[in-house]
DNA sequence: CGATGTTGCTTAAACGTTTAAGCAGAAAGT
DNA sequence: ACTTTCTGCTTAAACGTTTAAGCAACATCG
């Protein structure tokens, strides 16, 4: 492999006029150039990637810390954003998740003092307080999801995504509705929560704890929180599923107690999986913005990289209304 | 950040010691050892991975060539995988992806030539010649998928998928099987079609070539196919839509002609979606070993990294029957 | 015509590691 | 007691870049 040595020697020059050439800074003939240029060609040079991180002490490259639940469909879209917002301007990713036995946070610390990346993406910071306090330390730019706290941070909105489930089930004529909780420890659950009380109380309509089940992140989760749901005596009218298992788990149950799902019992899923539109009836959800999170986040960590202004952003879950509430 | 200069000023010794302490290489005292490593864990040091992989000249990291097309849902299995097998391994996994204009191949180039990767992981090598070509050249570890003749390789066989899935309609007691195929440039449509037209010509079954037709990839592209299928005179008894989105646009076209899928025609999808289980009714389908084909891809090009036999491998494809074909 | 800039290149140091080679001093063998 | 071998450390070069500083040669100016 060509080393700028190489170019040099056969250019007649030394290295570091090479380098002025291939910069374009300092001065140089423009023979010289010329030759320079010719010679880079013909060898196909490329500076080694790692000499050049090495004196400059930057590596245009972004380092993710992988988690280590990853909800298969959201995940692969927030790569997404993220590969393609890196590579906007001009960045690459690199993916570092914990080997066996191994924390988050020390996957972290040591992406962070392994001085290859030039700022981290951390999803879900929330999950693990140890790392929150870490984030606060690390003077790597470091851009996270799931705290507000953590500056800067690009959010999803779930209250504001619940609020307008719950808001449109009410106008639809619910008012028995009930919400299948992400396990507790999520801060999803806290915030869809939220959502949930703030729409029915501005609705003034009296909810009844019974309605808020926790169902984990399984489909039997689902089933399981959705048939002790509609086996109650005042059963609701409509189950709000917060994850897409947990919505599918909550199909499941309608149609073993006999009941139409979108006539009996309203079901609207919090997290819309694929192809919703193609089940029977089509399926109601948030639609959550994904790719969206995963290219700010790249956008936010590149510009707090440059010392940009690096404002926090909010993204908000779309409501795409299906037959399975109604029509 | 503390270089091994600042650990080394910190125990009393040179440099070299503390990598030869830190490396297990080296013989130093145990006395010195001792002081060496408090020294090191007092000041958080940890090696810089730019100075050691300039020096070592290997980076233990993966590089991935994105696609610039990818179907979200394997993506994310296939780069959860990826991701898995490398850190299984102690490597990292740096995404690499076409800027604007810029074309896989180059992105490939680019890759080799900075020299911060050991060795390149191309998906799909098979859509672009170009690179097939690039790929013999390179001299830097390269394993693929899509392309046998490429070593190593790491396959998923989707012409014995497809041979499974057709022999199991005709034990059904369907005839008429149609199959809609993704778009003909992409290998999977010749490895499809190879298995379809084997199974049947083993079952002996003469086919209609008018059973065979392209969909695309889109659900629209699935809608007007099956469409098409369903408006012939002798019209399928079976159809196999090869992507999801074309199987979701076959279950709508069954949908709209006013038939009944799993009755009056089967549909069966050569990809399985999220919640196939939930659809009504529920989806046969094959499942893709993605992940496995990530997994399998790390391992395979981190053996041959390191100079170890790489055999190429063949992952298969498992048919889940459902009610959409029979019961 | 000598002082002053400018242009176009070279020299050399630096980035943070690893590692071959060197070299004292101690232990061991003759 | 004198070589030899080991032990434990240091010195210095190397990896492939960038960049500050140096320095000729030449142009510009009073």
């Amino acid at each position: 492999m060509a080393t700028i040595k190489d170019v040099a020697v056969a250019a007649g020059v030394k290295p570091a006029t090479v380098s002025y050439v291939l910069n374009g800074t300092g001065s140089v003939s423009t023979a010289t150039k010329a030759r320079v240029l010719q010679a880079a060609e013909a060898l196909h040079y490329q500076p080694s990637h790692t000499a050049r991180s090495l004196q400059r002490q930057q590596s245009n490259t972004l380092g993710l810390v992988v988690p280590l639940e990853r909800d298969p469909a959201a995940w692969g879209l927030i790569v997404n954003g993220l590969v393609d917002g890196a590579t906007a301007q001009g960045f690459e990713l690199l993916l570092s998740t914990a080997a066996a036995g191994q924390t988050e946070a020390a996957v972290l610390a040591e992406l962070v003092h392994s001085r290859r990346v030039d700022g981290v993406v951390y999803l879900n910071v929330a999950s693990d307080g140890e790392v929150v306090q870490q984030g606060r330390d690390v003077h790597l730019p470091l851009v996270s999801t799931g705290r507000a706290d953590i500056h800067p941070h690009v959010m999803i909105d779930n209250e504001a995504g619940m609020v307008e489930a719950v808001a449109h089930l009410v106008v639809q004529g619910y008012q028995r509705i009930a919400l299948i909780m992400p396990p507790l420890e999520w801060t999803l659950a806290e915030e869809q929560e939220r959502g949930y009380r703030t729409a029915l109380d501005e609705a003034g309509i009296d909810w009844d704890p019974a309605w808020l089940v926790e169902g984990g992140a399984s489909e039997r989760g689902g089933y399981d929180a959705a048939m002790e749901l509609l086996g109650q005596d005042d059963r609701p009218d409509a189950i709000i599923a917060a994850l897409a298992p947990l919505a599918f788990g909550t199909l499941q149950a309608v149609h073993d107690m006999g009941l139409a799902t979108g006539r009996d019992v309203a079901v609207l899923a919090g997290d819309e999986p694929q192809g919703a539109a193609y089940m029977e009836p089509p399926l109601s959800a948030l639609r959550q913005p994904y790719y969206a999170l995963g290219k700010q986040l790249a956008g936010t960590l590149i510009a707090r990289i440059r010392g940009e202004e690096c404002p926090d952003h909010t993204l908000y879950p779309q409501l795409i209304v299906r037959r399975s509430c109604g029509e």
